[in-house]
DNA sequence: AATAGGTTCAACCGCGAGTGA
DNA sequence: ATCACTCGCGGTTGAACCTAT
């Protein structure tokens, strides 16, 4: 369903629906750069929005392996189950469901399940205690025991084929760490995250080590004005004639704020 | 066919936690 | 201790869509 239509706050940043050409430039920067800093990195993906929209609709709708559409009987359960237990706590019960977001889930509860749990409550309640409902029953053999949900994989997901790591991995990393990797060719668990699998077969090489060049004949459309931290690094490198200087806070965010305000085009 | 009212869900907003200077 | 800043969370909003009349 599309959203709300878009317009321009007194910022001139944009809100409301995100259309496809944005969504092609944030996917295609994320993919190829990591989030390195959201509120830095909307001019370089091109994209005039805050970071804080940028980051919520790569969160909730972009992300690789996002699951779009109907919630399936077992995640329901799990939302109940997990409700239950922990309330409003979306971000954690998200990160036991694989593919879907706060956001989605939040709203699947309180479109769907809340009135579906009250309603089973007022039932079973005018009942004898201890009668199962239909969906009641359904909880019961949910393969997911409640047990299960907190105490056995307190930071696992309960869906196979995703890795623990995934929920957690996708958290920011600061700009000086995703520059310092690129500098080492450092290919930490946590950037490999953010490199979905689909992509990786458009990869020549190893990504992280390999300097950016437009990819204009692959499958990810790059915004004309893309901006690449490596342009900022290589810039940084040449200019300073730093090579073997180690990159360190000090060094790298000012002289990156510098950069940015130098080259790139706030809109 | 028109439209009023209800529903859905993407996106916004405000706040608190965490971190670093 | 304080300030500035980023990030992430949870509640709320409102445009688009659906359904009943």
């Amino acid at each position: 369903m599309m959203g709300k239509g878009s317009f321009c706050d007194k910022n001139g940043l944009k809100k409301g629906a995100w259309t496809e050409d944005e969504d092609k430039k944030l996917t295609a920067y994320i993919t190829r750069y990591g989030h390195w800093n959201w509120s830095l990195l909307p001019p370089f993906a091109g994209v005039s929005r805050s970071g804080k929209s940028c980051r919520l609709r790569w969160m909730n709708y972009l992300r690789p392996n996002m699951k779009h559409g109907n919630f399936t009987e077992d995640e329901d359960n799990v939302i109940i189950s997990l409700h239950n237990k922990i309330g409003n706590k979306w971000s954690k019960i998200a990160s036991k469901l694989p593919g879907r977001s706060d956001n989605e889930i939040k709203n699947r509860w309180n479109v769907h399940l809340k009135k579906r749990v009250q309603h089973n409550q007022t039932v079973s309640g005018s009942e004898h205690t201890g009668t199962l409902e239909p969906d009641q029953a359904n909880l019961d053999v949910n393969p997911v025991k409640e047990t299960d949900v907190e105490f056995q994989h307190e930071d696992g997901i309960l869906f196979p084929g995703v890795p623990p790591s995934e929920s957690s991995s996708s958290s920011s990393s600061s700009s000086t760490e995703l520059l310092s990797c690129w500098l080492n060719g450092i290919d930490s668990a946590g950037l490999r995250d953010l490199t979905p699998q689909t992509f990786d077969d458009e990869m020549v090489g190893d990504f992280w080590t390999e300097p950016f060049l437009p990819d204009n004949e692959g499958s990810i459309p790059l915004g004309d004005n893309l901006w690449s931290p490596f342009n900022f690094v290589n810039d940084f490198i040449h200019q300073s004639s730093c090579q073997d200087m180690f990159m360190t806070d000090e060094v790298l965010r000012p002289t990156l704020d510098t950069y940015v305000e130098d080259n790139v085009e706030m809109n």
